[in-house]
RNA sequence: GGGGAGAUACCAAAGCGGCCAACUGGGGCAGACUGUAAAUCUGUUGUCGUAAGACUUCGCAGGUUCGAAUCCUGCUCUCCCCA
């Protein structure tokens, strides 16, 4: 295949990229690529800790595959051998090793839902236990001596921990030089990371230098800021939206958003196209309500169709904006001319935790029945043939309780 | 190797023999409000029970006591200082 202009590619490259080290290098080995006909190797290193993706990892792997989408060649590593020790990256913890199997298993449904993302077609896989793996105690200690304790240190993770009396075990401080041996085996000319991988991205340029090779260019993406509008996104802080969650769940998340997020979002985790963004981003300002409704659409498309995004805007709308109740609510039974106590009802829908939970629910007018309010916490119900009623159990859980 | 400090509910952090299911903040949940599942304000926040009440919870295992998160013993883990 023939490789778009430079320019053309770096701009893509481009898009929501916090920072390039060094850039020009980048432009250097984009212009030999082009002139030898020879892709990229694009590195990716995942951590097979968390199989449950969210739209903060699609901004990698999204910016993964718009590598592969120039014609360079994506490597993703599953780090089954660094999972192994744990990276302590990001985490004010140390993470626990994983075992084997788990590796394995956490690696395969990685996989799979990164597949939504990447093309699978023309992805590489690697697993970095097959090289690290081999290395005996020497070869480890060489590596050791690559890196000093003060530079260790330095990383703003480790620092901060440091500081704050916590832990950090010897271990951890593997972790980057495993990963930079990484690059090293694969002789990477680009690694993608998160803002928070950068120290991490920079020693492998440090190893591959010293192994006499051309070092590859570190590519940083911003850490996407989770529904919060705070903190980055994150399964542990509750602000995610994961690209395998259901429809309706994603759009309302995608909506809940602030409002100074909106164009982030669009950049970062649509595919919209480049030429778009500008008229988004005036839009997210101008009127950000519709730009918020567009996001959403945009981002359920992506992972559900076309079809199922209509389908959550209008469960939106009937559920939270009009208050109604939606097409889609389950339903649930009851005996016939049976007395049921609400709360037993309640229980077998699966909406509240505990009949403590739902009993705070009716005292503070969480619970209706066809829209009227339940105001008595032993409230029962007696139906007869054919007869049913709608439940709405805090905010947004609906039913339909029928007699059977 | 020696000395010291600490481990409390989802998180942070009070409590230091009964009034503790445990102050307070964050988070969560609910209500009001809203373009929104945002922001704000208010309420609420172990489980079971109609209720009275019962049961489980304060690192783990035992013990003292009418009674322990609080006292004692052992264990595990963490942090600090010295070497």
């Amino acid at each position: 295949m023939s490789f778009l202009p430079v320019e053309e590619q770096l701009e893509v490259i481009k898009r929501g990229t916090v920072e390039i080290v060094p850039e020009d290098e980048l432009v250097e080995k984009l212009k030999k690529s082009k002139k030898e006909n020879k892709p990229l190797k694009i590195k990716l290193g995942v951590d097979p800790t968390r199989p449950d993706l969210h739209l903060g990892h699609s901004v990698i792997l999204r910016k993964m595959r718009q590598f592969q989408d120039l014609g360079h060649e994506a490597i993703l590593i599953i780090g089954g051998f660094t999972a192994m020790i744990g990276d302590p990256t990001g985490q004010n913890k140390t993470r626990p090793p994983l075992s084997m199997e788990e590796v394995k298993e956490n690696a395969q449904t990685y996989i799979d839902q990164a597949k939504n993302i990447l093309d699978p077609e023309k992805l590489t896989l690697t697993n970095n236990y097959d090289w690290l793996g081999e290395m005996d105690f020497m070869d480890v200690i060489k590596l050791t001596s690559k890196l000093t304790v003060a530079r260790m240190i330095e990383r703003d993770d480790f620092s901060k921990r440091f500081h704050n009396n916590e832990s950090i075990s010897l271990h951890e401080f593997l972790y980057p030089l495993a990963q930079g041996q990484d690059s090293v085996h694969l002789k990477s000319d680009v690694e993608l990371g998160g803002t928070d991988q950068k120290f991490n991205l920079l020693v492998g340029r440090q190893l591959q230098k010293e192994d006499g090779q051309d070092p590859q260019v570190c590519l940083m993406m911003p850490l996407l800021v989770g529904t919060d509008g705070s903190r980055k996104m994150s399964k542990s802080y509750d602000n995610y939206i994961g690209i395998n969650e259901e429809p309706n769940n994603m759009y309302g998340k995608a909506l809940s958003i602030p409002d100074n997020l909106i164009y982030e979002y669009f950049e970062l985790v649509t595919d919209i196209p480049l030429d778009e963004l500008p008229a988004m981003k005036e839009k997210a300002e101008k009127d950000p309500r519709n730009a918020k409704h567009d996001l959403a659409l945009a981002i359920v498309k992506l992972y559900h169709g076309e079809e199922a995004a209509k389908g959550a805007k209008k469960h939106f709308e009937q559920t939270v904006i009009k208050k109604e109740i939606p097409d889609d609510a389950p339903e649930f039974f009851v005996d016939v001319g049976e007395e049921t106590r609400l709360l037993d009802i309640i229980a077998e829908t699966g909406f509240s935790q505990s009949n403590g939970q739902t009993k705070r629910m009716i005292k503070q007018g969480g619970v209706s029945i066809n829209d009227k309010k339940v105001t008595n916490k032993n409230h029962t119900v007696t139906l007869s043939e054919g007869e049913e009623f709608t439940l709405k159990v805090g905010k947004r859980n609906f039913g339909i309780v029928k007699a059977r």
